[in-house]
DNA sequence: CTGAAAGCGCTAACAC
DNA sequence: GTGTTAGCGCTTTCAG
């Protein structure tokens, strides 16, 4: 009739097991293992101690599906390798573990018009408790994602693709960054600045094609021709193949560090030296960017710090519905001088 | 008395409410949503549609306590950007997705002695019905781990770090890529090749060390002493200004392209010439070794083949527990011969 | 092919 | 401080 002590070998042990080990309630158990309050000391040595004994294990699906909280955090990424997405994405699972979330992911890839949406909902049908979106690009398509998303979101590095009812952004600098980059060059005496952009569907991209020309325009420089890259060293390679045949060319400001480095690639062939006749500035401080010829002048990206700051928000969401969102904190520009920028050649 | 209809409207609607509006049972709706068979066109199609009509899903923690199975798989993976371990990371994301089960992710520190053994347990803790090991060093204390782990899992790039009892590993070739790359440069008359090595923690790094001593043994050349890195091109950089002490140095394997990068760095510096001087070859290809100057000659690695053969036989053995394990399947060495290499200067 | 009943292991609300 | 009683929304028997 009643449950036998024992069971099966196979079988993982449950509260109401080591309760009855502790000479407990269950219930008293379920206090112990969330760290509540109103539990004697004995008591709670008893039932953890009973717990080990048994390598008792809580059971997250039970506790989700009575609580109706996960506990864990959901993140869309754009499938890349790329540094900066790759960095951003690990910068959030360091930061996810300090929180006690657990973290689900999910991969969107590039050209896939329904990605995003279908990425968010994935996520809603694992019950994630909050939703982290790390995906540079926008698509059509992402507006009827308006419905349903009543958890609180954090989107990195872009303006918020939809309407949900909590949402909070981090890292939307990269408009300071370039006009960290500008600056530098036109101090160095250059008369203007040529731009290599990247693809114009990333926030990113456009964000620093933005803080370069309003830098520009501030100056009251003029504005050259932008170039198109796709962020690979290939596109700043054929960039940089167009860009000789223009004779009044001294600073260009690459929007990342790999297109800088194929340009650069294409500059030396060519015939131009770097940093005495073209000036060569990238975005992102690549773990090699000390260490190419010329070593780059760049500006490093604080993936970290904006990860750290995000997640903190998001989490603050997650457990206190009702108050006011955290305001985002800017970390500060981190121009790195190296040797492919210089003033320009006399003429 | 009977419960109301209408629910509140914060409710997600349940499978009972599905079966109510299609006049079904609920354990026929439990059917449909998984897709099994013995379910007449006309019921399904009625489920369906009510499921649409009341924007119904799944309750995911409600199948895992019912089930005992999450349908998820967890990765522990170390928390960096390198290449090579981002890489494999995004491999594995990719081809999660198309096996339908969802991820979790946990980092690793490097430095972390109870890393691996803690982020398994964190896994175990969740549920999860496979693990991934991406976990490219040993650290000591990852012995005690042979309990309890009795879901399958599968190694990456790495021998088993514990005893479990269903394993597949995959991704075990930096032995051939290194023999590839020595090869390559003996066969352009080089009379030895200098190494460049990986942290000995890692696998990789070990592996390549072993790979290029047993090709120079089985070709009877002398080893040169062994130079240390840490994979960054800062610490490529520091060996070559070693090398350069060395006069009888013509050619480099570099247990990765960073490190080449650095490397070379060094070595233009102080004035030698590559490849006219000194041959230098990386491994990996990351996406600007083509771009560097000289650009590089690389053996690609091959993540997302691994990446997806792992896992395949992942699914496998955690959907056929009692099967033979299938066998791994190794790729092709891909080695890409650039501008970083020629025969050695003559005497 | 379909349905009824009985839990899965936990937390929530309330008693004591 | 601690225990009792109900479920959370599914899947799993086992009947038809």
């Amino acid at each position: 009739m009643a449950r036998l002590v024992g069971r099966g070998a196979g079988t993982a042990p449950r509260s109401i097991d080591v309760a009855q080990l502790a000479g407990v309630s269950q219930k008293t158990v379920s206090r112990v293992m969330n760290g509540e309050q109103y539990v004697s000391d004995d008591v709670r040595r008893r039932v953890l101690e009973a717990a080990e004994a048994l390598g008792y294990r809580l059971n997250h699906a039970a506790r989700a599906l009575a609580s109706g909280r996960t506990r864990s955090i959901g993140v869309v990424t754009l499938g890349t390798a790329l540094y900066g997405p790759a960095s951003l994405l690990m910068g959030v699972e360091r930061a996810v573990r300090d929180t006690g979330y657990a973290l689900h992911v999910v991969n969107t890839v590039e050209g896939d018009a329904a990605g995003l949406a279908g990425a968010v909902d994935s996520l809603l049908d694992q019950g994630v408790d909050g939703i982290v979106i790390s995906e540079p690009i926008d698509e059509q398509g992402g507006a009827d994602l308006t419905l349903r998303v009543d958890v609180p979101v954090l989107v990195l590095s872009a303006p918020p693709p939809f309407a949900a009812r909590r949402v909070v952004t981090a890292g939307l600098v990269s408009h300071q960054l370039a006009r960290a980059v500008t600056e530098h060059l036109l101090d160095l005496g250059h008369e203007t600045v040529h731009h290599l952009a990247g693809p114009q569907r990333w926030f990113a991209a456009r964000d620093r094609l933005e803080g370069w020309r309003a830098t520009l325009a501030a100056h009251g420089r003029r504005e050259p021709p932008v170039l198109a890259g796709d962020w690979s060293a290939a596109s700043g390679y054929r960039a940089g193949r167009e860009l000789v045949e223009a004779d009044d060319v001294t600073a260009v400001f690459a929007a990342n560090d790999d297109m800088a480095i194929g340009l650069i690639r294409a500059l030396l062939e060519s015939g131009r030296r770097v940093p005495e006749d073209v000036s060569v500035v990238g975005l992102d401080d690549v773990p090699v960017a000390a260490y190419v010829t010329p070593p780059l002048t760049t500006v490093r990206q604080p993936f970290d710090a904006t990860a750290q700051d995000g997640l903190k928000r998001l989490v603050h969401a997650i457990e206190n519905p009702d108050a006011d969102p955290v305001p985002a904190q800017d970390p500060p520009v981190d121009l790195v001088v190296r040797e492919s920028t210089a003033p320009p050649p006399n003429r």
